[in-house]
RNA sequence: GGAGAGGUGACAGAGUGGUCGAAUGUGCCAGUCUUGAAAACUGGAGUACCCUCACGGGUACCGAGGGUUCGAAUCCCUCCCUCUCCGCCA
């Protein structure tokens, strides 16, 4: 979340912001609200000093006009919980307005209403004249039908050398990132509601891509991003342990309401999925150039297999309500346009600043003293299916069998997949 | 899942209705002493929000949320977490 402080002392910049970024939230109710809020805290905040002055006076057991005391502090108790009351109700308002509203933006994010204003920063790799999309390459290996017969639509299961592969790609990563230096970690594959909110969307929302536990205030994490953030929530870290790297493994859990038909041929968009996932903690004059290494990192780790790719800068539209600013990585797939190939989204990097870390209570104390809010970054390492799809189809070959690339056989075991 | 014991400041650990934002010890910071250090002694030190130019002041926080009371770290309820034993399982 942004500081209130903040929101009301640049009124204009949140509203010019928060309307870049295509998110409809009405700032002149929350500065309504955040006024009402303030009176009502002072309300309430003079009548408790009343009532702790009366509760001091009557520490002295024999005070005179005790039952007239004792009167005064009932009368005062019913009128502080009353204000008590309306208070809260402002408080809750407040408060979900409050989390709606977008984080700032970097000066140098492009200005745009939807993915096809994304700006082309980077592109490497060569792009085949023509390929087969995976499902034709290795349809074999895997079992939409099962899937589908136990747990839905769009979930799979995937067999033998696919599944090895998968395997493979999430270790690849995994090592990957720890050579660069990541803590590598597990996860929770739940979470409590709390800290869903805390990394900046409403899970209770319409546009809910949250899976929850009946009965229990858990969900299924989306992304390991989630778990790394709780992690150290409601901590102050010591400026010196910074950066904290951390790289965690977790699987992933999406409805996808509402994006059937979508580019959601084959593997491209299903509803679980397993991910390795870049996250740190920093300090605020970290994070920028974090950013940029966590994209280095993911360049170079789709060079290392054979896959074409572009960096784009995610254009304000584009950005996640915490999101400072953003790269994502678009590895080339001949599954995009219906077969015709294009880019699609295989990693993406974020610079959240400070805004999930307020939310969660995550400081910084820096060796002068000073406390600042941590500021935190996610990006991808891997996530696959959609790696092996990139993987798969950059690497096929005329007679329809994959060439697995040199730098993944160690962990495959194996050098092609057969048709 | 069942039975029991607990959750207090950086840590250890007092505190069972008012004098408790919280004893004491350790640790931490500053000072005295010392060539320097240690020891000893003296003093200081939590976080968030609000008011104030400032000095200073208010409110909240003893796992979380409710309740009882004029007044709650302390009593009651719910939840979370930790430990011990049993059960079940990978």
């Amino acid at each position: 979340m942004l500081d209130p402080k903040y929101i009301r002392e640049n009124v204009e910049a949140v509203k010019v912001n928060a309307q870049s970024r295509q998110v409809s939230v009405d700032i002149d109710a929350f500065l309504e609200l955040d006024e009402k809020r303030a009176k009502q805290l002072k309300t309430v905040e003079d009548i408790r000093a009343k009532r702790n002055a009366i509760a001091d006076a009557m520490k002295d057991k024999d005070v005179e006009d005790r039952s007239s005391k004792i009167e005064e502090g009932k009368a005062l108790k019913e009128k502080l919980t009353k204000e008590e009351e309306t208070l809260k109700k402002t408080e809750v308002e407040w408060a979900s307005l409050l989390h709606r509203i977008p984080n700032r933006t970097h000066l140098d994010t492009p200005i745009g209403g939807t993915d096809e204003q994304n700006v082309e920063i980077r592109k490497a790799g060569k792009i085949a004249k023509q390929g087969k999309t995976h499902e034709e390459l290795v349809g074999h290996l895997i079992d939409f039908e099962r899937g589908a017969k136990v747990a839905g639509s769009k979930f799979y299961f995937l067999k033998n050398e696919l599944a090895i592969l998968e395997q493979a790609v999430l270790r690849y990563a995994i090592d990957f990132a720890m050579k660069e230096g990541f803590e590598f970690m597990t996860v929770p594959e739940m979470a409590r509601e709390e800290v869903l909110v805390g990394k900046g969307f409403l899970p209770r929302g319409p546009e809910t891509q949250v899976y929850f536990v009946e009965g229990e205030d858990l969900a299924l994490i989306g992304t390991a991003e989630i778990p790394l953030l709780g992690y150290h929530m409601k901590e102050t870290l010591s400026e010196e342990d910074l950066p904290k790297k951390y790289v965690g493994f977790s699987h992933c859990f999406r409805t996808e309401s509402g994006s059937y038909g979508r580019e959601s041929s084959g593997l491209y968009r299903v509803h679980q999925f397993a991910k390795v996932e870049l996250f740190t903690y920093a300090l605020p004059e970290q994070s920028e150039g974090l950013l940029e290494e966590f994209v280095r990192l993911e360049e170079a780790f789709w060079k290392s297999l054979n896959v074409p790719y572009r960096v784009v800068d995610c254009c304000t539209g584009d950005l996640g309500g915490s999101d400072y600013r953003r790269y994502d990585i678009e590895a080339w797939m001949w599954t995009r346009n219906g077969g015709e190939g294009g880019y699609g989204e295989v990693t993406s990097a974020s610079n959240c600043d400070e805004y999930q870390a307020r939310g969660l209570g995550i400081q910084v104390k820096k060796t002068n003293g000073e406390r600042v809010y941590a500021h935190t970054l996610n990006g991808t390492m891997s996530a696959t299916p959609r790696a092996l799809i990139a993987i798969l189809e950059n690497n096929q070959n005329a007679d329809g069998s994959i060439s697995i690339p040199e730098i993944l056989q160690p962990y495959t075991g194996f050098a092609t997949i057969k048709k």
